[in-house]
DNA sequence: TTCGATGTTCGACGAACTTCGAATAATGTG
DNA sequence: CACATTATTCGAAGTTCGTCGAACATCGAA
């Protein structure tokens, strides 16, 4: 299964300091970065240069910092951000901090579905 | 003497998660959050509930992210915010933080000049 | 020069964070 | 039912961070 008691904070109770420690993780950043497009991903997809329960740990961070939000469906994890509820809390922070340039973020990106055409 | 090797780095060398990690601890936004009003303090000035030695690594940190500058005079030793630096290296973004309700920033503030009346 | 004020630096400590591999749990498939 | 897939959790190791007190360095004044 995946993320049993994920509990999703309430963004009214998330300081800023939480979400700032939580992006200053460039690993963090980078998913962030690749959910930014609004799209949800599956665990899978996300090709992160750590080891499974590493990107487990990120994923659950950001989480518990209000950052995203997570939905299983049978086996599968999918995550997306909570980019709505987050402009309400901290207006136009997220848009800041996805339009900077030289972000120190980890580059993730999504696997090949399928290696051959 | 004050920050003898205090290099101000060129906001162009420093990147967002720099900053972020810089703004997350709770001592540091509050340092900022006092320093918003652009006015220059000085060290002694600054009422923070930790020990000297823990002020002046904060503030270390803080020079070494770009976000302030120091300026020595004598044995005191003044600080204040690149405010205009950090709009042109990362707009909106200092406003945002210091809009933020429910920051979770230590509060700092300024010691009283002179005890009595 | 001697003293006092102001910051910095130096260990040192515990707490927190990052990372991994292995073990575990839950679901879907053969 | 046995097995593969998917994600979480656990335990451990190593690193970084925040904090302090004490020692040090510098400048200004007496």
């Amino acid at each position: 299964m995946a993320a049993k008691d994920a509990h999703h904070p309430d963004l009214d109770d998330v300081a800023l300091t939480t979400v700032l420690a939580a992006l200053a993780d460039p690993l963090r950043l980078g998913l962030v970065r690749l959910l930014s497009d609004g799209a949800e991903r599956q665990w899978g997809e996300l090709d992160a240069p750590v080891a499974k329960s590493t990107l487990s740990h990120h994923l659950k961070v950001l989480r518990s910092s209000g950052i995203t939000r997570t939905r299983d469906e049978g086996t599968r994890c999918y995550v997306h951000l909570r980019a709505e509820e987050l402009e309400k809390r901290f207006p136009g922070l997220l848009r800041n901090l996805l339009d900077a340039e030289g972000h120190g973020a980890t580059t993730v990106g999504l696997k090949q579905p399928r290696p051959s055409a």
